[in-house]
DNA sequence: TCCGATTTAATCGTATACGATATATATTTG
DNA sequence: CAAATATATATCGTATACGATTAAATCGGA
């Protein structure tokens, strides 16, 4: 093989990986979120979809699926453990029996309301102006690669 | 603050987490780098591996871990595969048997040097300057996380 | 209208994450 | 030096993610 003069390769750092940034933040958030949510019983992606619900209830697992970007084979397990938890009922559309309507018992609205509130928030310490922008900044990188991932 | 009479809480959106935000961005990482790592049948996560051991060969399971932010439970199957691969070597250190030290094969190597380059990088759609910017921004981010569950 | 195509959930198999635990080796201590 | 302790990795059980497939319901066009 043709050995220049230098073969080492630009060095492909991991810490200039914004995919491994992502990817080491969002266990860094699992991890922080963890004691909060242990207290309560639930996961984190049970709490992303309780989230979900009690921004908009009765929905179905389709529509929850899209604004959590995930699909039934994901959903469909963690929303049956949120009904035997007692915090859903999961019941067929009567007007479309292949759609599965996902509502918040009473039960699952009092934990919306009074269960958690504001202290289920990890310390970014980040200052109000800079979580904001990040969070958009972010909010457009995902939005930008699930573009361009659709357009291939 | 427009307060209402209304007994509804303070809307917590799913839209203003940064921690959804964060989650959802990874997935949709995840699914850009997909249809690229699967040409060469690795998963992501065993590409993160390779590329630390790219920056630097030779280390062992706990010295990966500390970079990658995994431990052994994790690590260990999937540098388990990455030796079924062929792409790494895993022996045991001779001053410390405890200790387990991975290795990248030619082949591991080379798929370093030749193998992907800077094709695998799926489009951001972010200017230079954005882009390291929010690098840094998120890496802030996930410390200041680890930070503050350590401080528990 | 009828039947194939489409849609919606669910199921299955594989691959992470991760707490708890097990095992082997090394280090410290009495 | 031997026993207790600590460390490094591996194993196990549970819970996501996700591609592929299946099953049931609905839609649509000849």
């Amino acid at each position: 093989m043709t050995s220049k003069t230098s073969q080492k390769k630009p060095a492909r750092k991991l810490s200039n990986f914004l995919c491994f940034a992502v990817y080491s933040a969002n266990l860094a958030f699992g991890r922080a979120y963890k004691p909060i949510l242990d207290k309560i019983g639930l996961t984190y992606t049970q709490y992303i979809a309780l989230v979900a619900l009690w921004e908009e209830d009765d929905q179905t697992v389709s529509s929850l699926g899209e604004k959590l970007f995930l699909e039934s084979n994901t959903l469909t397990p963690i929303l049956k453990k949120l009904e035997v938890m007692g915090f859903v009922t999961r019941r067929r559309a009567a007007a479309d029996e292949r759609q599965v309507v996902v509502s918040l018992t009473d039960k699952g609205k009092q934990l919306g309301e009074v269960g958690i509130g504001n202290n289920l928030v990890p310390a970014t310490r980040l200052a109000p102006d800079e979580f904001a922008t990040l969070q958009q900044s972010v909010v457009a990188l995902r939005d930008n690669l699930i573009e361009s991932t659709k357009a291939r």
